[in-house]
DNA sequence: CGCGTAATTGAATCAGTTCAATGTCAGTGG
DNA sequence: CCACTGACATTGAACTGATTCAATTACGCG
């Protein structure tokens, strides 16, 4: 289960251009099944296991008291998602497609816990999630809609990218609210966005949930905030 | 050396009301000190320390290549900074007030580097460092200038107010730019909502880095994303 | 085929930015 | 002691871009 489960985690890179083998955490895990919007925890919940993403995507949340929701990120496979603080979950964790996920307690009581290697992938984990936190600051700190969209699809284009041809897919679990909390907009502006993108032959939008990058060039360019003639 | 620094450094809750005591990282501590607008590392710095700080307050942001900056957080007295990925440094980090550091080897990759409690020590600090940042996701997301303005004062008031007659004071030390490069806003905006803010008289200003907190629950009200009447 | 959900588009409004001017304060030197 | 300077904060007015709310379109599913 958990070898059939790895084949399918591709190394990746970040943006830094550093590689990264997706490694499994040393102890017992625990193969877990997730269906379409299935909550995986809520916040507050006391934080029993760690879980590693072998197939599908999740979204990672936090209502606020007026009803808000701001998305903290979205994980893919190989990512590690409820790494608690405290003992309890911070966020909602949500799977928006289904999910096949590797659970491992934590923290781990039994015996030594805390086995080196243990506690050096779980580091690991933290330390790279803070990143790719960090990363998302800059995409929702005040830039432009047009911006911060080119943004996010560059994520998605060096994370989950699929090739079509001479062309690059990348296909969206998410729908445009789950991207509008992300980014800090609104579904409606994501979607002009969107359409602003497709009208400059950027990208084109095979349905709403296919993105075909036409010119990753042009995207990354204004992702980066250059804005163009 | 390390006992005076760690003398001023006090016990605090989070928005969560748990009660963190402030531990020191187990190993050979260096005490390191800085001045005012000196800085720590830099963005893509190999990273050989973190550094946990007893007194003053740093100033962590990542420059965009369009020559934007954004603030990732402030830390403030038993806070860790440094934390790596891949070994190297991810944030800009400089001294916005004088400073007294202690630097820890990290990786310790003399002898086990790897005991237990340094381990545990540091995931610790990553995890609620994780969940510092998701807090602050939560500042920036799609909120009025006015709104995310109160949650700042409303974060510090938490961290490091001081008592004046019967009224909490708060010291910025940081300035209206830093401030608004954290909350995503112009300094013209930051000023506008501290105005604002003033005219309201939820707080009064001493001088512009002096806040004197008049009205608490109006404050946090409006930091929770209620509108007043 | 028709229903329900999600996405897109349009028009008016509103909030934040931009740029420029003014104000404030600490430090410096006459 | 007071005028000058430079950095920072505040205020004002015009503008720009995102939001809001409403209407329309597209799509998956029974």
């Amino acid at each position: 289960m958990q070898s059939a489960m790895l084949r399918r985690v591709r190394p990746f890179e970040d943006a830094d251009g550093v590689r990264r083998l997706p490694r499994t955490l040393p102890s017992d895990p625990m193969p877990r099944r997730l269906r379409l919007g299935q909550p995986l925890f809520h916040e507050g919940d006391g934080a029993h296991h760690v879980y590693q993403i072998g197939t599908g995507v999740m979204r990672l949340s936090r209502m606020q008291t007026d009803g808000r929701r701001q998305v903290i990120s979205f994980a893919f496979p190989g990512d590690v998602v409820g790494l608690p603080d405290c003992g309890r979950h911070t966020t909602e964790c949500e799977a928006i497609t289904e999910c096949e996920l590797l659970a491992h307690r934590f923290p781990d009581h039994a015996g030594p816990d805390r086995t080196s290697d243990r506690q050096q992938f779980l580091l690991d984990a933290a330390l790279q999630e803070i990143r790719r936190l960090q990363d998302h600051f800059l995409l929702i700190g005040r830039r432009l809609a047009l911006e911060r969209t080119a943004a996010f699809v560059t994520l998605l284009l060096d994370r989950i990218a699929e090739p079509l041809g001479r062309y690059q897919v990348v296909r969206l679990a998410m729908n445009r609210t789950d991207i509008a909390d992300y980014l800090g907009l609104t579904p409606e502006t994501v979607s002009r966005s969107f359409t602003e993108l497709r009208g400059r032959r950027i990208l084109a939008l095979d349905d709403a949930n296919t993105v075909v990058v036409l010119d990753p060039a042009r995207l990354r360019n204004l992702a980066a905030g250059h804005t163009e003639a």
